[in-house]
DNA sequence: GGATTATCCATTGACGCCCATGTCTTCCCA
DNA sequence: TGGGAAGACATGGGCGTCAATGGATAATCC
C-alpha cells in the first residue's frame, strides 16, 4: 500500500498539466512494484462527496472499490450506492513521463481549482484541493481534534505485534 | 520497533538543518533492518495535539496510522478523523548522509522552534521541543503528577469513568 | 485537416551530497 | 594521574543534481 503523507502545492500550466509531487510519485511507484507490472500508470480521480475537493488514488484502491460492488458482506447498501457513484464519476488520469497529470474540466470545476492544486496525503489515497478552500476547512479539523483532546491511539491490526499504546 | 530514550539538544544551522541524535539514528537504523529495505529513509513529523511540540516517528508507525484509514469506511469516526488530520499535517523529513533533517517552516512555527531543538525519546517515537517550552511544560507536568499522585496509582478499570483526559 | 493529446527537450531554483572543520569525550601511556 | 592523541559526532559551506515548470515537436483522434 502506498503511504501518502503531507501537503504539496503545484501549479497548473496553460496546457492544464500539473506535476504530481515527487514524494507521492515515489510512494505510488513503490506500491506499484507489489502489483501488476502492467497496472495503469496514472491516477484515478473522483469528486469527494464530503468536501469541495477531489480524491485520487492508484489502481489497486479503485479495484477494491469495484469489488465492494460485488461483495455486499463488506459494504452496506449505502456504501454500495456510494461506490457506484464514485466509479461513475471517476476519471483515469494518465501520467506523462515527467510525472504530470491533466485534470478534466468537470473535476476542476467541482473543486473550484484554477491555477494551483494542493495535494493532500491521506495514507492510501490523496485529496486535491483549491488551496484557499482547504485552508478554510482544515483549520477547523485540526482545532476540533485538539479541542477534543484526542489522543494517538493506533488502530489495532490483527496479527500486529507492535505493542505501542497511546500517549502517556 | 525502535526504542528511543533520553534527551538531546542540537542546533539548527542557517540552512535549517539539525542533526538527529546519534542514539536515535542508531535505534531507527536497527528497526529499519526488520522492514523493507527500500523503506523511506528519514522521519515523519507532525504537530502534537496536546503540546506545542512535534511528534516524529519512522515509516512503520505512519503505515499503521494509514491502515486505519485504508479500509473503505467512508463514514469515518473520530479515530479516522484523527488519523486523517495527522497524515495531512505530517511531513516527510529525509535524512542526509550526516543524519540531519530539515524542519519545514510550519512545523518549526508550531513548536516555536528557533535555533535549538530538544529531542525527547518516547519509546516508539520521539518529540521535538523548543528547549525552554519543554522546561516549562515539564515543570507543570511534575506538579500535576505530584498533585495526582494517589489517583494515578489506581489501576484502570474498563468502564470506569476515570475523568482523566486520555481516551474518549 | 484541424484540434487535442502525448513525448521530448530546455531552464532554473532548490536541496541533497560531499568534504572540511570544530568540539567533546575517551583512551592510552608516560 | 595528568597530558596528549585519536576517534566520534555535531556543524558549516560549496557544488552538482534533480524536480518543477515551460515550451516545442510528434502522434492520434474525430
Amino acid at each position: 500500500m502506498a503511504l501518502l503523507v503531507g501537503r504539496h502545492v503545484n501549479r497548473i500550466d496553460k496546457k492544464g498539466r500539473v506535476s504530481v509531487p515527487k514524494p507521492f510519485r515515489a510512494a505510488l511507484a513503490r506500491s506499484r512494484q507489489d502489483q501488476d507490472a502492467d497496472a495503469f500508470n496514472g491516477l484515478y480521480a473522483f469528486p469527494s462527496f464530503k468536501y469541495p475537493a477531489l480524491e485520487a488514488c492508484e489502481e489497486a484502491f479503485m479495484t477494491r472499490l469495484a469489488q465492494g460492488l460485488e461483495d455486499l458482506d463488506v459494504f452496506s447498501d449505502d456504501q454500495d450506492d456510494l461506490a457506484a457513484v464514485i466509479l461513475e464519476n471517476a476519471r483515469e488520469l494518465p501520467m506523462d513521463p515527467e510525472g504530470r497529470i491533466v485534470l478534466t474540466n468537470d473535476l476542476r470545476d467541482y473543486a473550484h481549482i484554477k491555477s494551483d492544486v494542493l495535494f493532500v496525503g491521506r495514507g492510501a489515497r490523496m485529496m486535491l484541493w483549491e488551496p484557499k478552500a482547504y485552508d478554510a476547512q482544515r483549520g477547523q479539523a485540526f482545532e476540533r481534534a485538539k479541542a477534543r483532546g484526542m489522543t494517538l491511539k493506533l488502530p489495532k491490526r490483527p496479527g500486529a505485534s507492535a505493542g505501542e499504546g497511546g500517549d502517556e
